[in-house]
DNA sequence: ACGCTAACGCACGCCGCTGTCCGCCTCGCT
DNA sequence: AGCGAGGCGGACAGCGGCGTGCGTTAGCGT
């Protein structure tokens, strides 16, 4: 998954760019992606043009720094479609989704206001819903999910969830947790539930642009 | 409501303020208010000498801007609390504060990353959430809203409801009412509920201040 | 050990937003 | 109608973030 190149980079140069993801990590993590380059930079104790040599977009940078935690978000998706109970592997999904956003607010950002050029990220984004719509397929089979729920409304709880900001990291994973359960508890079946309101569209699968900024 | 003034404004000024109220609440309805001041200056077409004689800080303008909405806040609780079935009105509360913020994300955005400075929102917004306490009391004692409910969640789903974002203004709404639906379903008593996690504490009365930045 | 070259960091120019100063205009009073 | 004060707008300086060119340093291969 380390990019293929005509010549490894440098030790030194490899190595400030370790520094450099870990920086951007730890930085993105508790701040958002809002934060200047040279933040970053400074953090990584490295100076801005270093930084913008090995990501000359912030773009790059991002796409880079999240990549694991796309892994961790296949990884999540994958292990609550091998659970033999749908609805309880339906549950873990958004459980740990939410509190993979809780702890890591730069994520969310990254996931939700799309960016244009990063296909890896749609690719596994795709990816992750289509698993999520089998999921509830399975699970509203079951009759554990409410017949009325559709896969947009893991896009709109997944949002609302990042609209959730609390001072400690702590506090906000906490608050993230209860949060996923009231979700889970809308999402249940019942007998005395009321109808929806009609969806909108949500995640049209590609089109949206906002802005061509991207922090 | 209106500031008291040693001698009344020109009548061309005041027609200036008005637009530019007027200006500001559009563009902050629908860009929320990281907007730059001079774009509600050339939006109300007004220099920007002009929008700052009138409104020094962006936090003025801010308050000023949304004096109408945080009536119309107080609307929506009171008319809850007057509610005969304290459920019905809990959940009337719930759509029409989320309904409120989906029109308008400026809206929101003052509400929640408080101002050090708007004492006025920090007292109605006490007053809001002194009100929806008492009606959620009561409609626990009806026996239709969950005994574990406490009044954070309300927070909650209103941060939660400022998460979501879309494109489209009807979109918008359409969105923020499938999830004040959700949220209410959530809210709903109902024998077979899972207990949910711990709360953990959301708005200090008035403490926090992220940064002393506004936009 | 030596040199080539990649990599580094300083410093620069650019741009957008903020907030203020000054000369001209116009409302409103007489 | 005329005058004066209050209001208006164009212009200006400051600041912070972005992205880049250039001289210097240090890795790595011989």
């Amino acid at each position: 998954m380390t990019d293929r190149l005509p010549h490894a980079l440098r030790s030194d140069a490899l190595d400030n760019r370790e520094r450099i993801l870990d920086a951007a990590r730890a930085v993105f993590a508790v701040d958002g992606l809002d934060v200047p380059m040279r933040e970053v930079a400074r953090r990584a104790g490295v100076a801005p043009a270093t930084l913008y040599r090995r990501f000359p977009t912030k773009e790059m940078l991002v796409t880079e720094a999240f990549a694991e935690q796309m892994y961790a978000c296949r990884g999540v998706v994958d292990e609550g479609l091998a659970d033999p109970d749908p609805w309880h592997g339906f549950c873990q999904v958004i459980e740990k989704m939410c509190e993979l956003h809780a702890r890591d607010r730069g994520f969310t950002a990254a996931l939700m206001s799309t960016f244009p050029k990063a296909v890896d990220f749609e690719a596994r984004r795709e990816y992750a819903l289509r698993a999520i719509d089998e999921l509830a397929r399975r699970a509203k089979e079951a009759g554990r999910l409410r017949p009325d729920f559709v896969l947009d409304d893991v896009i709109l709880v997944l949002m609302a969830n990042s609209g959730i900001h609390v001072t400690s990291p702590t506090a906000q994973v906490s608050a993230s947790r209860r949060f996923a359960a009231l979700a889970i508890s809308a999402f249940q079946a019942s007998p005395d539930v009321s109808p929806l309101p009609p969806v909108a569209r949500l995640a049209p699968p590609a089109s949206v642009s906002r802005r061509g900024q991207v922090g």
